[in-house]
DNA sequence: ACATTAAATGATAATGATTATCAATATCAT
DNA sequence: ATGATATTGATAATCATTATCATTTAATGT
């Protein structure tokens, strides 16, 4: 059994929840998954396992996910929400070619560093952050000069 | 007349569209305004200037105030979009308490400067950027602590 | 195994923000 | 002023997400 279900079930136990069927068939689907996935894509993975499983019970289970700490929001893009896996996975921010949809993922410890000095300023204590970078890939941005002229 | 709306007429006649009566009463609405604020918020300033006025036209005179460079979409969090004024207001970044809403609008070179070297080291050129810092503001974080026992 | 109790499910309706549609009206270059 | 075209406000439609609710299921104690 692999270690996110073990944590998922007593993360369940320890809020009074029960491990049912369809939780455990969203878990899978979720854990084969990779990237950055909607309610929409985990639910069509799901149904491949379980092709009777509800739909509300897909946007309740990644609530969970998130809440037990095995899933959060990726970028906050238009469109539905995505989420991806944290357990295991090291922390990283979001560079998007807004051309292509292109995604990269990276992490700049000074921006890091930086960014505890601000809550440190500011008196507050940090909880998230989310950096998001936009512009145009290498490819884009050329079809784009082409297109100008 | 303010720069703003002279600016906005000539995004207005280079685009062939038209500058009309209920444009300048959401673009009057939006310069008497300040802060993060909705089309809600927005619709209902404008309302008290021209009673008359529809929801749907102030959707659409925001999309093109951001078109046009007056207006952003400020922070992205949960609920409706927000927007911000652009014109002679400085590039910011926003720290957020997620108790009471508290925000501070903050400026950090030294990020700026480390996002540049992103989008140099993988080759994109930069259109945009958001960086929001999620926390307990000081009185929260007091209060949370008293809480939890 | 069985009963008890509370939680979970899936279908469906409801919500909230935004966008599309459209007939009537307003704008503006000529 | 005229005419071509953009705009308006009302309304319906869309999309993602939540709420509702009758029925089923899981956990716990016997
Ligand atoms: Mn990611
Ligand atoms: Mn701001
Ligand atoms: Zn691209
Ligand atoms: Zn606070």
């Amino acid at each position: 059994m692999k270690e996110e279900q073990r944590l998922f079930e007593i993360y369940l136990r320890n809020k009074g929840l029960k491990m049912t069927s369809a939780r455990e068939t969203v878990l899978q689907a979720f854990l084969r998954s990779e990237g950055h996935l909607s309610a929409e894509d985990l639910l069509a993975a799901a149904k491949r396992i379980d092709p009777g499983l509800g739909q509300a019970t897909v946007f309740r289970t990644l609530k969970l996910l998130a809440d037990a700490g095995l899933a959060q929001d990726a970028c906050k893009d238009e469109g539905p929400r995505r989420y991806e896996h944290v357990y295991k996975h090291s922390h990283h921010d979001h560079l998007v070619c807004v051309g292509c949809g292109r995604l990269i993922e990276f992490c700049h410890p000074q921006i890091e560093k930086a960014q505890n000095e601000i809550f440190k300023e500011f008196g507050f204590r940090a909880t998230g952050h989310r950096l998001e970078l936009r512009g145009l890939c290498a490819d884009c941005a050329k079809t784009f000069d082409l297109e100008k002229e």
